[in-house]
DNA sequence: TATAATTGTTAGGCTAATCTAACAAATTTA
DNA sequence: TAAATTTGTTAGATTAGCCTAACAATTATA
């Protein structure tokens, strides 16, 4: 059992990386800003967390969540949601009061008090601020990041974010009519060069794999049928 | 703002004092061994919540709670009661599954979710387990204990206990159709032999005082009175 | 590429709440 | 009332989570 630390730092963790539409890692004065602590005491907390198997940290990097970290994670988002839904709907709490109370309620620990609401409540799939509910099973259908390059072929997908921030990268993604919010279709994939020939905005494209690796997008498709 | 552990010890002192029906003060071991510590950490704890005016404390002897003290324990016992009130009726938890999930919720800290859970449940009385629930000024009825003997004529109240234990004694009880949690009217008192005339189930009977006596009730209409 | 700025780490302390072990006071019992 | 038992206290240690201050690594910039 993760103590209320624990699952604030594991929580901010996953808003940082898998909920975030820049990064998929964060660092560690960022997640001590987030929390609101010193980074010392995040870095104590890092280690702490990396010695239980929960993140991927190593000295002097950024942090990510493993999957049993993100397993925790997706409980206290589930948890905080619900809860927010309940205060919005039922006690008539206003849109902005309830994440505050929320914050508290998510680390009650009863599976059964959870799994309850979410029945009182009719299973409902998104919260008062429209975010997601994970399911009882961890299942989030949220908007999952991965690069261009693992993108299914016929899919359409939406950039959120570039790993390679150099002007030299970012002018050739301007220059192809790519930007943050952009939808892509992959059209194929040539079997000669492995060159990518993507659609955006009714213009086509190829792309080679080192550019497509570079490209962060998320994909509704995927997204729907995951329900990992 | 008392720590969660602060809140649990001013509970604690709560129910072995004011919701005691044999004290009205706790020793050191009696309130380490209900918090499941030992009597040296509860030891500590005592002298702090002295120096914060709490509860009433003096080396080697018993303690109590300060009116202050009273009042945020009274405040605990309000949420915890709402809580279970909101776990039994609304998320179908049974009767005996609310407590260990309320001990958690007790400790939630928003007035506005508090009050805003009071009204959603209709303003309750009492809890699943027909414990009073204070209500948002703090105010108890305490469904306090008393003999038969004791209670007022024409009062109606209900039985929770005897104090004559003996297979003699309780079989008399059962011949009069008593038991654990039946209400009992009082019609009358005979001025000639103090006999008490009673009514169990519409049944009428008749009492010495020495039978009262041993009679533990507690009163609705006494305790309405009384909102100390 | 050398320097400056940023980012991350370490060592050493602090506090709250707990513990054990030793002891002291109070109470019960012979 | 003296001894035995129970009850309560103290001192010193431990753990989690936080801090500051000093330092080290990395990244950005002149």
């Amino acid at each position: 059992m993760l103590s209320f630390t624990e699952e604030n730092y594991l929580k901010t963790l996953f808003q940082l990386t898998v909920e975030s539409n820049e990064k998929v890692e964060a660092g560690t004065n960022e997640i001590a800003a987030h929390l609101g602590v010193k980074p010392a005491s995040a870095n104590d907390m890092l280690k702490k967390l990396k010695d239980k198997k929960l993140i991927h940290y190593e000295k002097y990097g950024k942090s990510t969540l493993t999957k049993e970290g993100r397993k925790y994670a997706l409980e206290i988002v589930r948890k905080h949601r619900l809860w927010e839904t309940f205060l919005y709907e039922k006690l008539e709490f206003s849109w902005d009061e309830v994440h505050e109370v929320a914050e508290q309620l998510e680390h009650i620990q009863s599976k059964k008090l959870i799994d309850k609401l979410d029945k009182f409540l009719n299973y409902p799939e998104v919260d008062p601020h429209g975010d997601a509910i994970p399911n009882a099973k961890g299942e989030l259908e949220i908007s999952q990041r991965k690069s261009l390059l693992e993108e299914e072929i016929g899919h359409a997908c939406k950039m959120v974010g570039v790993k390679d921030n150099s002007a030299a990268f970012l002018q050739y993604v301007n220059s192809l009519g790519l930007s943050i919010n952009q939808t892509i279709r992959i059209k194929a994939r040539e079997e000669f060069d492995d060159l990518l020939e993507i659609e955006v905005n009714g213009k086509k494209n190829r792309v080679s794999p080192k550019f497509a690796e570079n490209i962060i997008i998320t994909c509704l498709e995927c997204n729907r049928l995951r329900k990992k």
